[in-house]
DNA sequence: CAGTGGTCTAGACCACTGC
DNA sequence: CAGTGGTCTAGACCACTGT
């Protein structure tokens, strides 16, 4: 029977640790081809028998790939490579006056060109006293209305976004409300008289906490962006900070930059 | 003696496995200061005899940390909590004319401005046929000048670049010089001619490859951007794709986005 | 049920660090 | 040198999956 070890061994004399090259040997296979998308990898005993390792070894080795993102271990069942989902790629005019118009939100509206189901589900609305981090970019100090929920693209949660608006600006409109209707709250910003001008987004990644795991039913190995996006009026105010999770894998980022 | 694992049990009959228990104990003390910036966690040898655990299941926890970006293991040393470098924050305005002028790339530029000592090496020049990613991005199918390098900020290496540009614009001109000049390639590039007009940036983030990981001296448990860039020119031909790998931890990416 | 991965124990030897 | 983390062995019992 032919499988995808044969002829690999390891060098017992070599300075690399005996469960790096075996996760070497199973990475060089996956970025070959040699395994592909869904494919399952030998299974644990199969990699004791071939390498004639002890089992902390090869599970060693599986969790250096998992760690990296390229498997996905499932209990019971045996280790896959992993299937990358639907990449969104958001426009930078995404936010534009255009797009809105069509009286749906910036998410529903990318999701149903692309022919995907977008849910959003866990909305709740709170208030509360600006944090440091979004009193900042408001440049204001005083009580908020908090938005977040969470978006799901074919059932698959994607992204968990926390607005703040300011209360003097937000209490008691439609935007405090779990349904703020068609074009969602930059519509209604703007029927309150604060025509959107701009907005800035800060881009940064990390690892998960572990709530954020929970939350976006991340697997191990796949980092979240942080954008944290400040709308502008007119005016030059502030009027929301949305601060953003999302699953690293599943979006990317597109700008445009002037170069004058 | 008090340490921060006094009163810290865990409960052997909880659902949650020994090893995350440890974890979870070490990630709030972290997170609430009790264990601060570059301060050496409790040994496995101790954490060993206070938990009355085997050294497999301190260390699955430890490894937990690590992958976390919490904590950073040093071989002899310890475990300590995990310095954030120093983060640069990228405006969106950084390739603007007017940051040229002074006759400097806009790494060297920028870095200055913050106080850090910048360098640049393993610049590499070589001219093959385009890759498939990048000629769809340059519509052009013939062979390119590659040239790639890697910036590091205070001897840290951040960032690996790789500059893609068609041979027939770029070939036998200082853009093929491991040297450029002042103001860089794109300085070059208005001299040639081709004023440039706008960028457009792809933005992903993912965990290092082994390769990645090497070069840019990554901790685990740290994500890597990666931006790809698109240079045009005032007749929108484009002139020049840049294909970036960054440290996450040591990046925020601001962008400006139209409203309208 | 057999096969899979998840957790845990109790050792061993090694390489690196700092005194 | 003692103390630290890095690697490895050889078991054990468990929970989950599919037949």
């Amino acid at each position: 029977m032919s499988t995808v070890l044969d002829g690999l061994a390891v060098d017992q004399a070599s300075d690399r640790a005996v469960f790096r090259q075996i996760a070497d040997q199973l990475r060089t296979a996956i970025r070959d081809g040699r395994l592909t998308e869904g494919e399952r990898l030998p299974s644990e005993a199969q990699l004791i028998d071939h390498y004639g390792v002890a089992r902390m070894t090869v599970r060693n080795a599986l969790q250096l790939l998992e760690i990296e993102g390229l498997t996905r271990a499932e209990h019971g069942r045996g280790v896959n490579v992993r299937k990358r989902p639907p990449v969104r790629r958001l426009a930078s005019d995404r936010f534009a006056r255009r797009h809105r118009k069509a009286g749906k939100a910036a998410f529903i509206a990318e999701s149903e060109q692309v022919g995907a189901q977008a849910d959003v589900d866990m909305i709740k609305i709170n208030e509360m006293l600006a944090p440091p981090e979004i009193a900042e970019r408001l440049n204001y100090t005083g009580p908020v209305i908090v938005r977040s929920r969470r978006y799901s693209l074919d059932k698959t949660p994607v992204e968990a976004a926390t607005s703040y608006l300011p209360a003097d600006l937000a209490k008691g409109t439609p935007i405090a409300d779990p349904n703020p209707g068609p074009g969602g709250i930059y519509a209604r910003l703007e029927d309150l008289g604060h025509t959107l001008d701009r907005f800035t987004e800060e881009v940064s990644a990390r690892m998960p906490t572990e709530a954020e795991a929970r939350q976006l039913a991340l697997m191990p190995g796949i980092p979240v962006f942080r954008l944290i996006r400040t709308a502008y009026d007119l005016e030059g105010r502030a009027v929301e900070v949305c601060d953003t999770i999302m699953s690293a894998d599943a979006y990317v980022l597109n700008y445009e930059l002037p170069a004058h």
